[in-house]
DNA sequence: TAATATTACGTATTACGTAAAGATT
DNA sequence: AATCTTTACGTAATACGTAATATTA
């Protein structure tokens, strides 16, 4: 089992489909597939009934996805406290771009980049 | 941040050296340190004190340790989770061996297999 | 010098994206 | 037909182990 895994399958689970998963973990779709596809099979169990649009969870999705989302949340959590002490010691990254981009797309870009 | 990463981190300080942790997952000493030297690099902030013979944590490591814990713990309680679900439908696995080895290494093997 | 951690490096595994196919409404 | 998921596959990234190199008690 994988970070990666967990992660697709909580998207999938709170999204509602591959796709919506795949846009918000900026993956493909064929990716976020085979990440399910290796988890069901180690775990031995399908996690979703594909009902062609429409994806719902299985008994067994069921049982992970709190489980899952806790591990999500406690990655999450390491990250942030190991960060708060590194908060003194920040570092800078200088980003060089031709000035007709400066307004248009950097904007939008870095905004995004954040969110992550 | 990986699983293999967190595992590696969260054995080692529990067992007080990388060798221990080595041993105790089954790779070699490099990879051990490897998984480390990664980790290390994505929170920008060293884990261990590394002073000769004896690892001590460091102030991020400390802080990383509950949260790694627990991802750690949620993991096995997902996986537990989804196997109480298959129970009903187990499968067989067959192993044959030639005599002298079922009553000699056959029953450790097992033994120390079961254990993970 | 004995025990431990780190580099170096070659091989094997795994992961991604694009393209194509399958399936469902 | 349109939308979504899965296969197929080639390329790129990652992980492992062995061997060699520090480093410390």
């Amino acid at each position: 089992m994988t970070l990666d895994e967990l992660k697709a399958f909580v998207s999938i689970a709170e999204s509602g489909s591959f796709t919506n998963a795949s846009t918000q973990l900026h993956r493909s779709q064929p990716a976020i597939s085979r990440r399910i596809d290796l988890l069901e099979d180690e775990l031995g169990a399908p996690l979703f009934e594909r009902q062609g649009r429409n994806v719902i969870l299985t008994a067994a999705g069921e049982a992970l996805l709190p489980h899952a989302q806790t591990v999500l949340a406690a990655v999450r959590d390491g990250q942030r406290a190991v960060e708060k002490l590194n908060e003194n010691s920040r570092e800078v990254l200088s980003i060089a771009v031709v000035g007709t981009i400066a307004d248009s797309y950097l904007v939008e870009a870095l905004r995004a980049f954040q969110v992550e």
